[in-house]
This record gives structure tokens, C-alpha cells and sequence, in this order.
DNA sequence: TTGTAGGCGTTATCAG
DNA sequence: CTGATAACGCCTACAA
């Protein structure tokens, strides 16, 4: 800047004015600056802007696995909402060779250029209850989990379920049986704990779920065995492609979808990659989630105090896998 | 900082010391120091470290669209490799509001905190040819087109339509048909012409490929067209999806796959999503081309200068979707 | 082993 | 409308 500044033979004072757009400059001035600035090649410093300005224009994002599921999603949403309010992602993982602690996680991304953070828990974390924010630093957890002291938000796991096991119920049936994600998923978890909470309130037997690893052949497998069940009249599985796996399973043996089992999933994770997937199942709104994080990061660092928890509802997209019970 | 100092009794630059590790200073004095930094919360500002070293350990990655099939994969092995060299990433999108142009992304990217750049160029960008890199800021190109001044990797998208019709041809195919990717594609667009390179190489007729949008109901609209063409031994698709869509329309049309025609797909995307999933296909380890990347970002961060053009090879996956020719 | 001085690039503030 | 000054937090170099 200081070259720019002697090469326009004006004050470095006045190239950050025209850098910055601000009016009261003449324009003969303007011009010269602006061209010193072509033929220098210059861009003004992020180091020297922030440290002046005291703030970095930029969120910190710390996740497990981005590849997983919806995650990405929730970055594209979090990154797009971030960009229209000029602000950047820094983006980091957690570091899995150790236990994972929030405050360790909290301690690093502080370091980095961030002027608040947000956490995505796929999985337990030891220290999440007592896990404090560092001061100045607004804090979101991505979690269906909720927190003493930061904003949490997630899609409603619980909820989805309710959503389908009512809807089945509205089609008569009774007999609902639930395949789960592998339990180190704290979304599976949620998902059958909803499903059991759903049938105990409408006052139904509970048979305990079968447990799958969220892969379509997972889902067969225990298709096939569930095939068995001749009083199964409708099927919840935690995730699509474990309910495709059970419905071919269930075809293979003879069981009609959905005339003899009705079958929905969650995610709507199936379009585009099946021809003419007709499966009913539950979908979540991944880029709003991220783009809400960014909403409630950015309300607390104009001031917000409250510490929320937010639930995103899954809506219901009915296809053509439920029928009534006959 | 001034602050530790103070509560510790001793300078600012004991406390630097104690911060950063150095091994002259007495266990006391450190020991008070650590006492003072935990009782104010203290951690060192990057604003402050990065003006006075002059660099920020982060690098700048500017995407399409994260959303986009391997993308994802990409991100995380580029994510991985720069957290292992203590590197972060700093993360943003084209703005889509205008005609994309690298230069203006630079400029801006150039105004985050960021040591050098990545653009991940998934379609076709006005000024790609005539762009130049911002000097010292090391940029590499994720794009299967070479660059005059930029290093640039990518998937290649030709080689693997050679491996694919090569490894047909060993099974006696000539009649080898294809459905491309959509026209606003550049990888649909490579791996079309590889297709159509190969059948030329081997003194084949080429049919005019067939154009679909990456989503199996596409490939099952266009998989039912081929059904009429009683020539067709075998069909190389675009993508796992389309594929899969080709198989199902081909089967409802009594064509036996691969008994009648053979069938090849590339990604290998439906693993897990799919059950009993028996195509063979194309992977392409897009973790690695996101480490490759990083990798290339670091070297020329360490002084190399060559600009290279990287294709990393696919490899295929032979699983039971091809038969001999009968 | 510990302390002091200076400057990295920027911009708010005040003076001209 | 333009320029001078100071300060943001840190760390290298040198001095004590």
C-alpha cells in the first residue's frame, strides 16, 4: 500500500480511501490511485485489515466427516448464507487421532481466522455437557442434542419419525417394525428412540429393531429376515437405501410393496440415483440447516444473548411404497 | 497479551515464549504464565501472527458447487492433507450472479486470508485461457483442461472412456453405445470424447451418443430408446446413475444384461446405495485428487515453479454387468 | 533467562 | 479534499 501510495504520490491515507470506496475523494486523485494499483498488482492485506479492524469477516466450521450424508449440504447452505453477508468459511475437522473434545476443538479454531464457530456432532463427544464457548466467540452446535450455554440446532430425528409412524398409522397400520442405523449414530438413535416413542403412545407392542449400517445391503439382509415376520403389515427403515435393500429383500420373498408392506425411509436420498423411485420417505431441508446455523451465528454476534435450540421439521413426501392395511 | 503479561508479572515477550513452546525459559516464570493465560481465556491472535510472519497457513478453495458428486470427497482429502502440513482451508463459492471469471475470484479470494488458491472448475469459464495467476499466491486448477500458468489436476475423464471400451472390446464388443452427461458438462463432455476416440482408434462406427442429465430417469428414457437398436452389444454410460437407469429400461424391454448387452458405468457411486450392487464401473479416488492438489499447492508454496498438468487414471471395477460377446 | 525496541499493513481520528 | 499520527497483537533481533 505504501508503494502504491508513493507511486500515485499521494498519502497511504487516501489509497485505503479509494480502496474502500469512500466518496470524498477528487477524482483526478482517484484515478491516479486506481492505476498505481493496476500496475502494482495491488490487493490489500488481510493481516493488516483484520488486525486493525478487529474482527476477521470469516466462520469457523468444524466437522466430523463432510462426506457423510446431508453434511454437505449444510456446508453449501452455511457458505452461500455466509457469502451474502460477506463472510468466508474456515473450514477445519476434528482432529480423530486423540477422543474428541469440544474445548480442544474450541481452543484451535480459535487461533484461526474466525469470529465465531460452528460445531457439527455426528457422533458422542466426551465433553459436550460441560464444554464452555470461549468468550467473544459465538458458538453454534449442530446437534439434536441441546446445550447449556450454546445455540444448538438440527434437523428433528425424533420428530421424523413420529411423522412416518403416524402416517402409517393413518393408513391403518399396527404392526410397524423399525430397521436402525448403526448405533454409534447419534441421528439413529434418535430415529428409533422416536419410533418407540410413537408406538408406546398409540399404545402398540414394541418389537426391538433391527440394526443396520445404513448401506442397501444392510437393509436386505435384514429384509430378509424380517420377511419372517408374518405380522408385519408396515416398515420404518432409518435410512433410504436400507429401505430399498428391504424392499427388494421383501419382493425376493414374495411380500408385495406396497400391497402386502408398506415401506418408508428417510432422506429422500434416492432421486436421481433410482429410476422411478417411488419410495415414501422423509425429507430434510440439509441447506436451510446450514443456512439457519449462519442465521444464528451471525444473531449472536450482533448481540442476541439467548441460547437456543432449534429443531428442523422433516416433511413427509408421500410416493407410492404405503398403502392401507387390508 | 499485554494483559498475561501484566497478571504474570513478567513481558510481553516471555509470554510469546511460553506460547510458543521455546525451551529458555525457567519452569517458574512458565509456569506463571500458563496460570495467567488460563485465568483470562488467553489464545494468540491470527491477526497478530499472521502480519508479522506474513503468511496465514490456510489456503483458499473456490468451488462450483460442493454439492456435486465426488466434489465432496475432493474437499475432504484436500481438507486432510492441509490440516496434516498445519494448514486450514478457507472456504468459498463462484458468485453465480455473474459470468463466472477467474480473475475476479482471485481478486477476491486474494483479500481472504489465504497462502494460495484452489479453483475447482466444473464448467467452462470465460477467461480460463488468458488467466494469470496472482503473483506469490501459489494457484493450482482442479480442471481436466491444462493451463499456461497454472498447474491443473483433475480425474481423467478421456482415459477412463478408454478403459471402459478397451475393456469391452477384450470381450469381443464393437456395437458399444453411449449416453453422455449433459451438455453444460465438461467431464460429460471428456468422457463422451474418449468414448468416441477409442471407437475411432479401433476402426469402429460410432453412433451419436445419446444425451441424458446424469439422473437415472434419464438413463432409463434414453436406456428404452436403445432397447430398438438390435445392433447394440454393449453401453458405456456416463455416470453409475444413467447406467443404472439404462439396465432397469433395457431389462422391462426383455433385453437380458449382460447376457444380451453388456453394460459400463463410471464413478462407482452406488455402492451402499444400491443392494447387491453388480455394476461394473470406473472408480476414481477423489480423496486422493483432493491431497494430490494440496500437495501440488505445497510444493510450489516450497519454491517449486514447474507448472504441471496432472490426470490421475481411473480404475476399473470389474463386477458382473459385462459378458462375453455371444 | 528475561526485557526493550521496532515494524508488519491497515484505518480511525484529527489536523491542515 | 488530503495528510500525519497512532494503534491493533505479535515476534525477530538485540541488549541486559
Amino acid at each position: 500500500m505504501a508503494d502504491v501510495a508513493k507511486l500515485a504520490g499521494v498519502s497511504r491515507q487516501t489509497v485505503s480511501r479509494v480502496v474502500n470506496g469512500q466518496a470524498c475523494v477528487v477524482e483526478a486523485t482517484r484515478k491516479k490511485v486506481l492505476d498505481a494499483m493496476d500496475e502494482l498488482g495491488f490487493y490489500p492485506s488481510f493481516a493488516g485489515r483484520s488486525l486493525r479492524g478487529g474482527h476477521y469477516g470469516c466462520i469457523g466450521l468444524c466437522m466430523f466427516d463432510i462426506t457423510r450424508a446431508g453434511n454437505v449440504a449444510t456446508v453449501d447452505g452455511l457458505t452461500s448464507a455466509a457469502r451474502a453477508c460477506g463472510y468466508a468459511v474456515t473450514l477445519t475437522e476434528f482432529d480423530m487421532s486423540h477422543p474428541v473434545r469440544l474445548k480442544d476443538a474450541a481452543r484451535k479454531l480459535a487461533e484461526l481466522p474466525v469470529d465465531g464457530m460452528v460445531f457439527n456432532t455426528n457422533r458422542a463427544i466426551e465433553d459436550f455437557e460441560e464444554f464452555e464457548p470461549i468468550a467473544g466467540l459465538p458458538t453454534i452446535i449442530i446437534s439434536v442434542r441441546p446445550h447449556a450455554a450454546c445455540t444448538t440446532i438440527d434437523s428433528d430425528q425424533k420428530g421424523c419419525s413420529h411423522l412416518a409412524v403416524d402416517y402409517l398409522m393413518r393408513h391403518g397400520h399396527r404392526a410397524i417394525r423399525h430397521i436402525a442405523g448403526p448405533r454409534s449414530s447419534i441421528a439413529a438413535a434418535e430415529r428409533a428412540a422416536g419410533w418407540r416413542d410413537a408406538l408406546i403412545a398409540a399404545g402398540v407392542d414394541v418389537v426391538e429393531p433391527l440394526v443396520g449400517d445404513w448401506t442397501a445391503d444392510s437393509g436386505y439382509e435384514l429384509g430378509a429376515k424380517l420377511a419372517q415376520d408374518k405380522d408385519m403389515t408396515a416398515l420404518y427403515a432409518g435410512n433410504d437405501q436400507m429401505a430399498l435393500g428391504a424392499i427388494v429383500a421383501l419382493r425376493d420373498h414374495g411380500i408385495r410393496v406396497p400391497e402386502d408392506v408398506s415401506v418408508v425411509g428417510v432422506d429422500d436420498s434416492l432421486q436421481g440415483t433410482v429410476p422411478h423411485n417411488r419410495l415414501t420417505t422423509i425429507r430434510f431441508d440439509m441447506r436451510e440447516r446450514g443456512k439457519r446455523t449462519f442465521d444464528c451465528f451471525f444473531a449472536e454476534l450482533l448481540g442476541e444473548r439467548e441460547v437456543k435450540h432449534i429443531l428442523l421439521p422433516g416433511e413427509l413426501v408421500e410416493r407410492s411404497t404405503v398403502a392401507c392395511v387390508s
